[in-house]
DNA sequence: ATGTCGATTTGCT
DNA sequence: GCAAATCGACATA
């Protein structure tokens, strides 16, 4: 069983359900060619406009986030930090800027150059975990803003695997302590008991 | 094992 | 100017 994520999974209205229901979906870019991929063990989410850790916060739109009102299946990379590209799928419809932030795989598809692009010599937890680690494995930059996950370039699988709910587990999200009781909210999930998580 | 710090774009003050 | 949805180098222990 390898379907692509169709567009109904994307523009559905609730974001947190979203996130949670991409644990266990399997995560591919094709980059001038070349195939890596994964199983996706660790989400955020981000509920703008009314989220205060949300780049949309308030409704605001900057030439940056204005892709984050797309509608829902398209990417949303920016640069965290002047360093690191950070990947996101933009959820629900268009003109409500939802987001998933995906912040860490399970290696299956292209491991060899996943190593190569991480400048590592073998298979560790810090080559796929963590959002700017994870997005260099699989070679996501902000060139891949404002494209379709419904594309061959990056796209999302379901390959069967489904999670109960006892196999998740919800704790803050990670960095974003500015924001208040926002900050407070239990919206990064992981997959119980995965080695593949960021710390 | 734990702590500090630099990298360097974007957006707000 | 300053902080940010982070990471890795380097120091100290």
């Amino acid at each position: 069983m390898k379907i692509k994520l169709p567009r109904s999974f994307y523009t559905r209205e609730d974001v947190v359900t979203i996130s949670r229901e991409l644990l266990g979906k399997c995560l591919f870019t094709r980059i001038n060619g070349l195939l890596t991929g994964g199983l996706i063990t660790e989400t955020e989410t981000y509920r703008g406009p009314e989220d205060r850790a949300s780049h949309a916060f308030g409704g605001r739109r900057t030439q940056r986030t204005e892709i984050m009102y797309a509608t829902g299946g398209t990417a949303y990379v920016y640069l965290c930090y002047g360093i690191h590209h950070l990947f996101n799928v933009v959820t629900n419809r268009k003109d409500t800027p939802h987001a998933v932030l995906i912040r860490a795989i399970e290696p299956m598809e292209g491991i060899e150059l996943m190593l190569k692009r991480r400048k590592k010599k073998k298979m560790e937890r810090s080559v796929t975990a963590g959002p700017g680690s994870m997005s260099q494995a699989l070679g996501i930059t902000t060139v891949l803003t404002g494209v379709d996950l419904l594309g061959n370039e990056i796209w999302i699988e379901d390959r069967g695997n489904h999670l109960s709910a006892n196999q998740i587990i919800s704790t803050k999200r990670i960095g974003v302590d500015y924001a208040g009781e926002h900050a407070e909210r239990l919206w990064r999930f992981t997959i119980k008991g995965n080695l593949w998580v960021s710390k």
